[in-house]
DNA sequence: CGTTGGCAGTCGGCCAGACAGAGTGCCAGG
DNA sequence: CCTGGCACTCTGTCTGGCCGACTGCCAACG
C-alpha cells in the first residue's frame, strides 16, 4: 500500500472507475485488451497498459500475479465509492417490494428487524444484518404491583421506552393487595419523572422499609428494577448467510468458515456495526450511508469483504443501523440505495405502527 | 434399497457394526482389509468380503462405486442405532461442561435456549437447535388497566404462563383511574379461571359496555386481549452451522447452501423438529431421546444428514425439544448422550430459577 | 511528448496419459 | 466353511505440455 496516493487525471479516473466496474460484475482480473473493446475509450490497449501500471504505482490497483489482469484495491474501491461511482435510486420494482413488505410487517420490535433483514439480504443477494435502536437512558415512568392471588403478584416496571421489566412473584406468606398498591404509589411518587440509571437500590430499599414491607416484597422489587436498568442485549438479526456462496470469492472454506462464525457470534457482529452507531451518531448527517472496505473494517476475516451501513431513526428510542456485508466486490450503488430505502421505509413503519 | 432385510447373524451384526463405526471416524469407505487389520475379527479379509456382499444385498450396506469399500446404508445406521451400538454417558469433561453453563445462565427465556444451542453445538460439534416449549391453552389469570398519566395507560394481561400481552396505550381524551380499576376487576371477575382460548371479544366488549367504558378503551381492551390469545411464534433458536464446514459431505457448496437455507428458514426448521414433539407428546416415554436418519427426516436436501431430538420439560409450560443436526456419519451415542444431558440440565435450570 | 503496434516473456488453467493404491469377486484347495 | 491368491476395476494424483491471457518494453510515428 503506498502513503501516498497520486492525484489522478480525468484519464486515469476513468480507467480506474472502469476496471472496478468491470471487475465487480465479472469477477475476473481485467487486463489491457479487455477494457479496449468493451469501453470506448478512445486509446490502444498499450495506453491502457501505461495508465494501468501507474495506477497501480499509485495503489489503485493490483495484480494477483506477473501476467493476470489487474483487480482494485481497497485504496481503489475507496476512490470508486467516493469519487468516481455514479449514485443509483431505486428501481420501481425494489421500491415496490420494500413497500409491499412493510405494509404487512409486524409489530413486534424483534419480529420486524428479522423481517427487514430477510427482505434487505433477498434484495441485495448479501447478508443482511439490522440492530433495533438501544434503549439507554429512559425515563422511568412507572411501576405497578399487582395482586394476583394471596401467594402471588406481579411486579412491572414502565420506562419512556415501554415496559421495561415484568416478572410473577411467588410469596412464602400471604400478602396483601392493599400493601402492593401503597408500596406502587411510593415508588412512583419518589421515582417519577427520573432517568433510570439514577434509581439506586440503596433508595429503593430506603422506600420498602418505611412503608415497612416484607423483606421478600423489597427484594422482589429491587430485582425488578435490576431489571429494568439492564440496558438489555441489543436486538441484532442477521439474514442471507448463503447468498454468499454465490460468490467467488467465498469458495474458500476457509474464508466462508471465518464469515459465518462472525455471524453466529452476535457479540462481533454487533461491534462491527456498533462503532459505526456511535462515530454516526455523533458527526455525520442524519441517515446517511456509510461504506467500509475491507481492511477499513479491522478485521483479519473481513479483509476481503465490504460493509453498507445506514442509520435509521426510531422516534424517541434512538437509533438503529441496517448493514449489508459482502465480498469488497459488491454493486455499492445499488447496495447503498436499497439500504437506504429499506431504513428510510423501516423507520417510518416503526413511527408510524404501534410497536411493541 | 431392499423390501426386505436380512436377519443379522451374530457376526454379520459385528461386521456392520464395525463398518458403522469406523466409517463414523474416518469418513472414508471401509474395505474388508483394514477392517480385518484394525479389528480382531478372527477371520481372512477374504470371508470378511464374503459377508459385506451378503450385507450389501440386505440392503445395510452400499457401494459408493466398484472397487470402493463400503458405506453404511439408511437401514446401515438404523440397525446400528437401534440395536448394535453400545450406549453411552456422558465424560465427566462434558457433564462439567454443561453444568458450568447452566450455573451461570440467564434467566430470560429466549436467551437460556440461545445459550444453550451454543453450548450443544459446541459440545457435539454439530449444528444445534432448540425450540422454547409452545403455550397453547394457557389459562387466564389476570387483567390490569394501569393508568400512567392522564392521557396514557398500560394494559396487561398475566396467563399460567407468565405476562401474555401488554402494550402502552394513548387515548384521545383523559381517562380515570377509577375506571380503569373497575373495569381490570369486573375483567378479572368475569374471565378468571378460564382458558385464553375461550375469552371472546364479544364477551370482553359486552363488559366494556355493561361498565360504560368509552369506545377507545374498549378497543384497547379487545386488542390486547387479541394478543395474549394468540399462540406466538414458538421461540427457536440454531447455533454452530459452522461446525458442518468440518465435515467431508459438506465440502460440496450445493449441499452446503441447502443446510444454510434450511438453518435461516425458521419454518422448516420448525417443521423438521414439530412433528417430533407432537409424535413424542402421545406415544413415547418422557425424555427419550429420539434419531432420524437420511430419509427418514422426508427432505431431499437432508437425505445425508441425520437428526438427534430430544424432549425437554418446562414445568406448566409444556414441553420443548432439543436437536442436532449432522452428517449420518455422527457419532450417535456421543452425541444422544450429550442431547440428553443438556436437555435434563435446561429442564432442571429452567424449573429451578424464575424464568422471565 | 504522448501514443501506438509489435514482440518477447511469464504465468495460470486445462487436458491427456500414466501410475499407484485400494478394494472387490471369484476360484480352487484345505 | 474358510482361506490365499489372482485378475480386474475404478479413483485420485502427478506429470508434462500446450494454450491463452496478460504485461512490459521498445522503437517508430504524428
Amino acid at each position: 500500500m503506498n502513503d501516498k496516493l497520486l492525484e489522478l487525471d480525468k484519464r486515469k479516473a476513468f480507467i480506474l472507475a472502469t476496471v472496478v466496474y468491470e471487475y465487480i460484475n465479472t469477477a475476473e482480473p481485467v487486463g489491457s485488451v479487455t477494457l479496449t473493446q468493451k469501453y470506448n475509450l478512445g486509446v490502444s490497449s498499450a495506453t491502457i497498459r501505461n495508465e494501468m501500471a501507474e495506477l497501480e504505482a499509485g495503489g489503485y490497483l493490483v495484480q494477483p500475479h506477473t501476467s493476470a489482469g489487474r483487480v482494485p484495491s481497497d485504496a481503489g474501491y475507496r476512490t470508486y465509492v467516493d469519487r468516481l461511482m455514479a449514485p443509483e435510486t431505486l428501481t420501481k420494482d425494489d421500491s415496490r417490494r420494500i413497500r409491499d413488505q412493510f405494509r404487512e410487517a409486524s409489530t413486534e420490535l424483534a419480529d420486524v428487524i428479522d423481517q427487514t433483514t430477510r427482505l434487505l439480504s433477498g434484495l441485495s443477494g448479501n447478508l443482511a444484518m439490522a440492530i433495533a435502536p438501544s434503549r439507554d437512558s429512559h425515563a422511568f415512568k412507572h411501576v405497578q404491583l399487582i395482586w394476583l392471588s394471596a401467594r402471588t403478584s406481579l411486579a412491572i416496571v414502565v420506562t419512556s421506552g415501554g415496559v421495561a421489566a415484568q416478572r410473577v412473584f411467588e410469596w412464602s406468606t400471604d400478602v396483601n393487595a392493599d400493601d402492593l398498591t401503597r408500596l406502587s404509589n411510593a415508588l412512583n411518587s419518589r421515582f417519577g419523572g427520573r432517568v433510570m440509571e439514577d434509581v439506586g437500590s440503596v433508595e429503593i430499599d430506603a422506600v420498602s422499609a418505611e412503608l415497612g414491607v416484607s423483606a421478600e416484597i423489597g427484594d422482589a422489587v429491587r430485582t425488578v428494577f435490576a431489571t429494568a436498568r439492564q440496558t438489555d442485549e441489543p436486538e441484532i438479526a442477521a439474514a442471507g448467510a448463503q447468498n454468499l456462496l454465490d460468490q467467488p470469492e467465498f469458495h474458500d472454506l476457509r474464508k466462508l468458515r471465518a464469515i459465518l462464525r462472525i455471524v453466529e457470534e452476535q457479540r462481533t457482529l454487533y461491534d462491527l456495526i456498533a462503532d459505526e452507531l456511535t462515530a454516526e451518531n455523533a458527526s455525520t448527517p442524519d441517515g446517511a450511508p456509510h461504506v467500509r472496505i475491507g481492511h477499513e473494517l479491522r478485521a483479519d476475516e473481513l479483509a476481503e469483504c465490504s460493509v453498507v451501513t445506514v442509520p435509521y431513526r426510531f422516534g424517541d428510542r434512538g437509533v438503529g443501523m441496517l448493514a449489508i456485508l459482502g465480498p469488497r466486490r459488491m454493486p455499492y450503488g445499488r447496495l447503498i440505495a436499497l439500504a437506504s430505502g429499506t431504513a428510510r421505509s423501516l423507520g417510518e413503519h416503526l413511527n408510524d405502527v404501534e410497536i411493541r
